[in-house]
DNA sequence: CGCTCCTGCAACCAACGGGTTGCAGTCATG
DNA sequence: CATGACTGCAACCCGTTGGTTGCAGGAGCG
């Protein structure tokens, strides 16, 4: 499954307002393709184009039901996103604090910077 | 100033791979436009285009240091991102949530049911 | 049985965006 | 003072992609 979407790849997903706009009304329910395109001001493929992004990347899971395909926003994915997210933020600040720290200590020992393992998950 | 960075747009700002990278070596410590464009694939102008769209959208923040200028990564702005589409897929998942439920149950005499009893936070 | 509605695929168009080169200005240093 | 290095701005190229139209196939409903 797609679902190892690369950060820059989710984000990019993410990243077009009709996309957003399309997450939004799938957030409150399942939808079909053609339903969103009654309400949103693009064509039914133009949203299916951008349905077949989301899905690729996992923000978004499609179900036959009936004649037609319902898709549902999954707030998971953007949880997990959220987190990845999170954590680099964080390591950014903690290196800054680091190198501040070093750089107000007149350092007269040799500071190796000791490589943390932080790409996982 | 990061002025109303809206969602998407930051996220667009986090879709770009070369962005990424910037981003990385922004967040090991503070380095100029053409300190980067040493070590990246790319001119220094692209990596100026680059360091625009970050710092529009407060990801990066720069500072003049003699004669040239030292960009850096905010990690707090990632935070920040990270919350809000936490909250975001939250509320995605508590409402699908609540349609299943009113879908599973037959509901002849439940015209009430306020909030979900079980809100999984 | 036929109609209608929903879906998928392909071709095509236009705009945006990432990248490059070139130029001009500025500031620290020898 | 002259040189070198870093910066910002503008023009330009081209690949990507969001959007459109058109067409063909399938599944439910009168």
């Amino acid at each position: 499954m797609t679902a190892t979407a690369t950060l820059p790849v989710v984000c990019a997903a993410l990243g077009d307002p009709m996309r957003w706009e399309i997450l939004t009304r799938l957030g409150e329910g399942p939808m079909s393709a053609s339903a969103l395109a009654r309400v949103l001001p693009v064509s039914r493929q133009a949203i299916g184009k951008h349905l077949e992004v989301l899905r690729e990347v996992g923000l978004v899971e499609s179900e036959q039901r009936g004649r037609e395909v319902v898709h549902l926003a999954i707030g998971a994915r953007l949880g997990t996103l959220a987190r990845e997210l999170d954590r680099i933020g964080r390591s950014w600040e903690t290196r800054l604090l680091r190198i501040k720290e070093l750089a107000e200590r007149p350092g007269p020992d040799t500071p190796k910077a000791p490589e943390a393992p932080e790409a996982s998950d």
